[in-house]
DNA sequence: GGGTATACATAATTTTGTTATGTATATAAA
DNA sequence: TTTATATACATAACAAAATTATGTATACCC
């Protein structure tokens, strides 16, 4: 799996936007989500994807349960009250900042 | 100075715009110039500006030439032909990822 | 003389990715 | 049957790109 540079900082950002939509998702179902959606332009590294899910979860954003499927296991997340919190949160500051990268970029045309 | 932690990736990019527009900016200029488009939400850091331009000099993007204003010296930038080119690609690349992350955050309504 | 603005630069550190590697099961192809 | 691909997790080594802190120096205002 290969990434985009502008990627950063972002991630835990779709992670929890993903599980504001979905409730319950494990990493793999996680990667395969964003890949569909973007038309594989956005393919997660799994380098970055579990240690991301993990800080989240640290951070009481998410809390797991564990579920085997085809005697393999899969690492359910959810959000808890503060995630959902968080979701807000960092969807403001995404819609903030692109606001202002593409004014800045000149992608959005200005008012005449 | 203190920044977003979504700016990760995009200075490059930022920088260059700013240089197509304009022809000719030193780097203060360049942070003012951000803050006064952003509305002081985007203040760059000193610790990443100048390494970005010194960066993007050595790739042979850029091209400098120095001039004395008031006893400080001030030190222009301009695009090189190399560095044109760049601006376009980067430019591609940044709606892109817009396209793709507004898509993912759900920040732009689905055609129904 | 002290604070703020202008103007550059760089070192130390942190954050956040990529790349590589490892474990393990299921399934389809050769 | 063994080999490749997909599913599913995890982590270590490394790199990129920021932040934070520090330093130098001038101009201007109070």
């Amino acid at each position: 799996m290969s990434t985009n540079p502008l990627l950063k900082g972002t991630l835990q950002t779709i992670i929890l936007k993903l599980l504001e939509d979905n409730a319950e998702m494990y990493g793999y179902e996680i990667t395969q989500k964003v890949k569909e959606v973007t038309a594989g332009e956005i393919m997660l590294t799994e380098g970055a994807l579990y240690p991301a899910l993990h800080k989240l979860e640290a951070d009481g954003f998410l809390e797991t349960f564990t579920q085997v499927v085809d005697n393999r296991v899969r690492k359910y997340y959810r959000l808890t009250e503060e995630g959902g919190k968080e979701v807000t949160s960092k969807l403001d500051e995404a819609r903030s900042f692109i606001d202002q990268l593409q004014a800045l970029l000149n992608l959005k045309p200005a008012i005449k």
